[in-house]
DNA sequence: TGTTGAGCGGAGCAAGGTTCCGTTTACCCA
DNA sequence: TGGGTAAACGGAACCTTGCTCCGCTCAACA
């Protein structure tokens, strides 16, 4: 456990870092999850850096764009939900229900993070990595819940799951905001409109 | 025809403006319906004001805020719009049919926008008053035709008009730049899934 | 303990919205 | 037709925000 470097068990080949850079670069991941709380995901670097108590380039150094720093603090819940379609799918009563889980899972997510939702947008420039990166994880969980359930003939095939997924994200946008706004309702109405009249091809269990 | 100031047969009690302020406020209007075609919605206001050759001051006295601009810009649009809510109401062969044709035609207005889906958002604070401006306009167009389709017992009566307008308007986010999202199809997926198993309550013709 | 380069801090740059204010000029009246 | 005046103009300047640059510091290792 108390090893010199171990930040991540896959790569190897990192050079070893310096300590206070280790101590830094944690301080800005607890400083940023604070700030994003308390300000949204879109708060100022500066904010992010004085709550550390580092200075702009320490920031930069330890993540170059804004969004690296964004993807950082929201990893862990990213591979989460990641990991939660093939359980669902194993576990739930027909593809379509894990599907209308894993997506509510989703939902949550996005919506409990301050502007998030928001900051995902495919046609924000500045944070091109983190729709990319939320795209690589989670694009092919949800093709798979997806395609098990036209597999299933539950519903139709006609919608690809980075459709979806963009679908969904948009859709979350702004509901922290407004607390009239229900996102999951409407995301639940979109999974609903995708199924096909029940009995038509297979039968639904 | 040829009056002396006669942009608003509305709101009497505007002083009369100078001729050279009335050509200025068209030839923004015009130079910023080109810059908006060419770069978007979110185009630097330096840019219009450059393309109509005026000056920064120019553009702020005519247009207090940069969402004033946009909103002058698409009102006819929106307007029509606004109008086309009930025409259709009157002539498709159902509530549920007129709403499903009225979201798509706001969806295709959205679409064909560069970014207007984009700035519409409510979470963003620049544009508080165009995302008011929308909503005073459409928001009760919207809602008669959602009491019509639920009066015949098409659809269910739980998703506001509110609701149903901020769905569609975050739906059609980043529909102009990436040509593989389809918000078309996913605006037309949520209000499907809006519509009750046929022959509940009443029975729809 | 001396060397060294990884790491640090923060001034500075660019971009974009908005404001300020000295100058220009359209319009009214004599 | 000639003045006077307030409306209108223009654009420099300001503020915020993301990101870069670079001289200084000090952790790590011999």
């Amino acid at each position: 456990m108390e090893d010199k470097n171990q930040d991540d068990a896959g790569q190897r080949a990192a050079p070893r870092k310096r300590a206070d850079a280790r101590r830094n670069e944690q301080a800005l991941l607890d400083a940023a999850a604070a700030v994003f709380v308390r300000s949204g995901v879109q708060a100022p670097v500066r904010d992010i850096a004085a709550e550390a108590g580092v200075g702009m380039g320490t920031i930069y150094r330890h993540f170059p764009k804004r969004a690296d720093l964004v993807i950082a603090v929201y990893r862990h819940q990213v591979e989460a939900c990641a990991e939660a379609g093939p359980a669902l799918l194993a576990s739930a009563s027909s593809p379509h229900a894990a599907l209308r889980r894993w997506v509510q899972l989703f939902v949550d997510f996005l919506v409990t993070k301050h502007g998030l939702a928001g900051a995902m947008r495919y046609d924000d420039a500045g944070f091109a990595d983190l729709h990319g990166y939320f795209l690589d994880r989670l694009l092919p969980v949800c093709a798979e819940l997806l395609d098990a359930a036209v597999e299933a003939g539950e519903i139709e095939a006609d919608l690809s799951a980075l459709n979806l997924l963009h679908g969904i994200g948009n859709l979350c946008i702004g509901a922290d905001k407004d607390p009239d706004y229900d996102a999951g309702r409407l995301v639940d109405l979109l999974v609903a409109g995708l199924r096909r009249p029940a009995g038509l091809a297979h039968s639904a269990p």
